[in-house]
DNA sequence: CTACTGACAACTGTCAACAGTTTGCCGTAG
DNA sequence: CTACGGCAAACTGTTGACAGTTGTCAGTAG
């Protein structure tokens, strides 16, 4: 791990567990650690420079998440999931972002909905400069479902989106699909500054719907099995 | 612990951690840990009759369903809920719980569906007898979730459950509330094989609601605050 | 009597070593 | 050439000990 000689202090984890628990979940995220690959504890301990205590317990984690599988006295491999999974867990997550939006739609203040406004903006203008490689700006969807003022909403929803998000590793996002996906979410947003809850959820149904193709057309051109 | 001699069925855990961690949830969900209650790690793996190696294992995982809160180098303690987070998880099941059942009316087979109404039979016949003490059956609730043939939402649902649990552990469950409570499972039972699915969803929304304020007048009774 | 300081006790975080299981390899028999 | 059996390497599961932190409490100064 990066030996910082950082005073011990500072606000964050102090503990190997939970900073394993994060750069294994980025790995396992940016693909460095493919899906179906075996994890090996004393190569990978020894890689970021731990014993294999706190490892294994950030791997506990990793597997309550759903983002790794361990089989017992066999080993522990990155989750892969088939296309039929991918979709269920779509089909999860539009259960949740719609009931989010409609919370939002009624409860959240207007500054808040105002503060993504500007946020995709922002987006806006820095996509042109940044060329490539842009992720379909998970933060938006994640700003949107804090809006419902609900943390346990919000935590089963980071949960499905982590796993879509390890679902459709393989398929990089086109900036081009990045464009249509900022102007979906453009019409979320005005539905939702229009207080309308029902609109939002059948525009952010469809905004889900289309990703979802977008991104099993991805993976059956890559895998045609 | 249990040695069973049985070939590998996909079956269970033989691993220390493993049986700890349904130990584990089994003390908190029953009330063998209460809520708030701090968890000495010594104690308690010489309690399993194991090290402390295997019981912090569990103790992540645990702490990844939210059943439990770790706080770095102070211990884990039992998590308790406000009224306003029971509030919250049940607002969470509901969309959860509505959007299983729409989609069980439209896709699940009519014998999974008849299954569950002899299981309704079953349990109110030993309902008279078994008096008292009698859980709200989520029983009927995990198998409703399962016909909608989703695995991430099955699991969604679950966790939620769990917490909902945990969160109105205090609160023992009337047996008058059982009776009123199937008597709306029939009624959404009803709408299931009728394949009505948004009447369906509306008697779950009615009962998870009246069942939430069951639990929040328990709540408050027992804690005026 | 109150506020501060210093040390002690208890507990969590981490490590290195041990033990049991799985897996792959190699030789042998059919 | 294939199938089988057993041995050995590799790896996971578990343990006990060590290190660092937190919280407490007596003792003292103000």
């Amino acid at each position: 791990m990066t030996e910082q000689s950082r005073p011990p202090k500072l606000g964050r984890v102090a503990t190997y567990a939970g900073q394993s628990l994060e750069v294994l979940r980025g790995m396992i995220l940016d693909g460095t650690l493919a899906p179906g690959e075996r994890i090996n504890e004393v190569h990978l301990s020894q890689a970021l420079g731990i014993s294999r205590g706190p490892l294994r317990e950030a791997i506990q984690r990793l597997a309550s998440e759903g983002l790794v599988e361990a089989v017992p006295h066999r080993g522990v491999y990155v989750r892969s999931f088939s296309a039929r999974e991918l979709s269920d867990l779509y089909e999860l997550r539009v259960a949740l972002e719609t009931h989010a939006v409609r919370l939002a739609a009624r409860y959240a203040p207007q500054q808040r909905i105002d503060e993504l406004g500007s946020m995709l903006d922002e987006t806006e203008s820095s996509m042109g400069s940044a060329s490539g490689a842009y992720p379909e700006d998970p933060d938006f969807h994640a700003r949107l479902a804090r809006l419902a003022a609900n943390p346990p909403l919000v935590e089963a929803l980071t949960d499905v989106g982590r796993k879509i998000r390890l679902a459709r590793a393989r398929s990089a996002h086109q900036p081009r699909r990045a464009r249509t996906a900022l102007d979906e979410h453009r019409e979320i947003l005005a539905a939702l500054v229009a207080r309308d809850g029902e609109g939002a959820a059948a525009k952010l149904e469809a905004h889900l719907t289309s990703s979802l193709n977008n991104a099993l057309a991805v993976l059956r051109a890559a895998e045609p099995d």
